[in-house]
DNA sequence: ATTGCAGCTTACGTTAACGTAAGTTATATT
DNA sequence: AATATAACTTACGTTAACGTAAGCTGCAAT
């Protein structure tokens, strides 16, 4: 069985991760998407929509474009050269760092969720039972 | 013993947090802050420390201003009002939604770093490896 | 032949989050 | 009294990440 070449239009990337056409395109201009042309049509392979993937997870967790291009970087060719590979090897520990506070930061926020539902809930008992008596 | 009054100028706060005092007037323009003023000048509490702290914070995971300001909401007087505090609960619960994907994001990301780092690793080893026979 | 999409290009507009500059005021120091 | 320092206000500038509008193109269905 041969592999389906699976290749995208950019409406139906688009839908898949619920970005514009126009957003799309603006990635291409960063130089983050270089998908081949039909006549004037672009094409996206599946290494393309894996990285649009990459992207639209990385503006979740926040990553400007700029970072998300970067480590994109990390998903090509891969340069063979010592030197290159080990910034790469640094670039990967800072990421890793980064990642790490925003873990903390998350938790964080996540047990004051929890505080704040806490005291939610609890006003919501006591106007509750404020009311029932009569 | 009396309790330490404590209390900040803006300089304290923005060499605390490694931001800018034009950035915290902005906070406070977009009305995420209130500090007190003696005369001209602006005196934060801790309550508007830890509030800026929250900003912060909320910045390293992505959020905007509005989103952290809104967040910020969850800390103050507490309306004692039911439709209000279920409207609350409910935004805790979709907070907490969107942390969760965060997570995820986070936790697949440093997969692929590691994975990015396996094979750079890799690669530096058969550099070497082709090297050292000299 | 025309109408209707889907895609393309070019280019100006918009919003968020400050940066930066200029001039003012209050306090502390020499 | 003069100067330095920290803070203030007002206001225009800047960058990122698209939005939006206008007009052109190729193909498919009526």
């Amino acid at each position: 069985m041969a592999k389906k070449t699976s290749t995208y239009s950019i409406s139906e990337l688009a839908k898949e991760f619920g970005v514009t056409t126009r957003a799309i395109r603006h990635y291409e201009e960063l130089q983050l998407l270089q998908p081949l042309r039909q006549g004037q049509k672009r094409i996206y392979s599946a290494a393309d929509r894996i990285k649009l993937k990459l992207i639209v997870r990385g503006k979740r967790i926040g990553l400007s474009l700029q970072e998300s291009g970067e480590l994109l970087h990390m998903y090509e060719p891969g340069s063979s050269n010592v030197g290159q590979l080990e910034r790469m090897l640094e670039y990967i520990s800072t990421s890793r760092q980064k990642l790490a506070q925003q873990l903390r930061d998350i938790s964080a926020m996540l047990d004051e969720l929890d505080k704040a539902e806490t005291g939610c809930k609890s006003e919501l008992e006591s106007l509750r039972k404020a009311r029932e008596p009569l």
